[in-house]
DNA sequence: GGCCTTCTCAACCGAATGGTTGACAAAGGC
DNA sequence: GCCTTTGTCAACCATTCGGTTGAGAAGGCC
């Protein structure tokens, strides 16, 4: 619904049947007709579908006679790969630092605890 | 709305107050108010928000007295980039397989009219 | 025990989604 | 010039979604 590329490629591909769209033209680019021929619905359904990927950059469609072959646009994914891997590093480093942080904890607290407790009992 | 992970991490990532709920995430972990305080939308709705990222498996949720900590699952970005990457090679593939087809005709074409102009004209 | 904070649950609302059917445009095949 | 194929557009329908308000559970604080 909201109107940023980002937004509309996840939601394009939030759905089994547009992935597995995606999938197929992934092997090579094919009509409407045929993408539509493996599933239980209607070909407007399909129809539907490759418009909701082409709006989100994946697809495009070109023509040829009544048919309208459509072929798959990788470079879209790039968008989502660098999104992802941002926050995949991000919460690494976080990770890491949380580890250096508990392992300084640890220390300091040796460094107290040691001696107090050697004295207190 | 369909019930796999893979769509449900897809659909939680659909909506840009969501994705900024996960970068900030990645950060470090916050509670539902702190993540709140930034949008202009009731606590309530960023609960919900919340309810779908967990839903995903993106973002699991403790107990500190009344606050409820968040913690981003870092590792089913795994799950898109595996599926994401996967079409991403085969659509490189097929372009290079495309490019070998192209040149092929190309040599084919070369060695029919080559002669052919020749005579012909 | 009372109060305040934090958060979730439930009901509701308007808009978007995924599907259907029906009509029709566009382009070959006969 | 018709008829069939291929696909889109338009209207409709049920469901979901993102948001709201209102109520209430859970757990400190005084």
């Amino acid at each position: 619904m909201p109107d940023d590329q980002l937004s509309r490629v996840f939601a394009a591909l939030a759905d089994p049947t547009r992935r597995d769209i995606v999938g197929r033209l992934a092997v090579g680019d094919a009509t409407v007709g045929q993408l539509a021929a493996p599933y239980d619905v209607t070909v407007q359904a399909v129809s539907k579908h490759l418009r909701v990927l082409e709006d989100a950059g994946l697809v495009s469609r070109t023509r040829d006679a009544q048919r309208r072959p459509c072929h798959l646009e990788a470079e879209v994914f790039d968008l989502m790969t660098k999104w992802i891997e941002r926050y995949q590093r991000q919460a690494e480093e976080r990770y890491q630092r949380l580890d250096a942080v508990l392992a300084r904890l640890q220390d300091d607290e040796q460094q107290q605890t040691d001696p107090d407790e050697g004295a207190a009992s």
